[in-house]
DNA sequence: ATCAAAATTAAGAATCATTCCTAATTTTTC
DNA sequence: GAAAAATTAGGAATGATTCTTAATTTTGAT
């Protein structure tokens, strides 16, 4: 493992905000100045395919790396973009798992919705540009 | 609703293969030829945001799109980048969902395998280059 | 240690998906 | 049926990611 791969790993694993190739390139010059941006990339590549960290994408933005820890699923806000965790208890991950045969890497849980603070910031708006997402369970 | 909005809805509704924005401009070029891609796109995420279809992301692939019916869940082969369905009982998703209060809009539950097609393949083949993927639950 | 081979890197060009811009066309309203 | 509003086609622009190449670093055998 090179530095360079080292510092990655270290930069998602101690992140806990799903971080953006973009912004580890960002926290990794910092340590290390001279890192290119294609090195980044290439190694979360390298990461996520031997399974040291995970990828995570949604819908409009670019992916985000995830570090590999206890199952958990996430909470993506449709109206800011953020994302947070939400437990899923060991239960429930076997209950979705049980729905394919052998073979299964990973299972990834999102759930839509709008978060407090988009909720708040719409209720005060004139606008009212929430109206438009459609609930479809 | 414009034609164009009508062939494009009738397009996402009438495929089962979870097309690109690029397959699904491809199709409405054959019915009418002069609809040009931003024109795809752009009602591609009116009738997402107002909750007519739903858009799928999967790491490295453009983004998919896919008629709302019945709760599925999608199976996702991390080497072929393939998509197909698996049936979620409403108990289960109700189970999901508790896991977020009110103001959810929908959830997405995704499984990372290798599909048989490419386990085939891959036994078949001298590199094996499948040992790669680590199995994370 | 020392040299050659293999792997990795930095830098930036190239590519792919998606959005934006503008003038022309279509639809709506009255 | 004319003016206003909305939508479109076409293509330029943007943003994210990958690719290319030459230089650097690491590895491995002696």
């Amino acid at each position: 493992m090179t530095k360079q791969q080292e510092l990655i790993t270290g930069i998602v694993n101690s992140s806990r905000n799903h971080p953006t190739a973009a912004e580890i390139y960002i926290e990794a010059r910092q340590k290390m100045p001279s890192i290119a941006v294609g090195t980044v990339y290439r190694n979360l590549k390298l990461l996520t395919s031997s399974g040291e960290i995970r990828k995570l994408s949604f819908p409009g933005q670019p992916e985000r790396y995830d570090r590999i820890e206890h199952p958990h699923g996430h909470l993506h806000c449709v109206a800011c973009g953020g994302i947070n965790d939400f437990e899923i208890s060991p239960t429930l991950r076997d209950e979705i798992l049980a729905h394919a045969g052998e073979r299964v890497i990973s299972c990834d849980v999102t759930i839509n919705y709008i978060c407090d603070e988009c909720a708040v910031a719409n209720e005060n708006s004139a606008n009212k540009k929430l109206k438009n997402y459609k609930r479809r369970l």
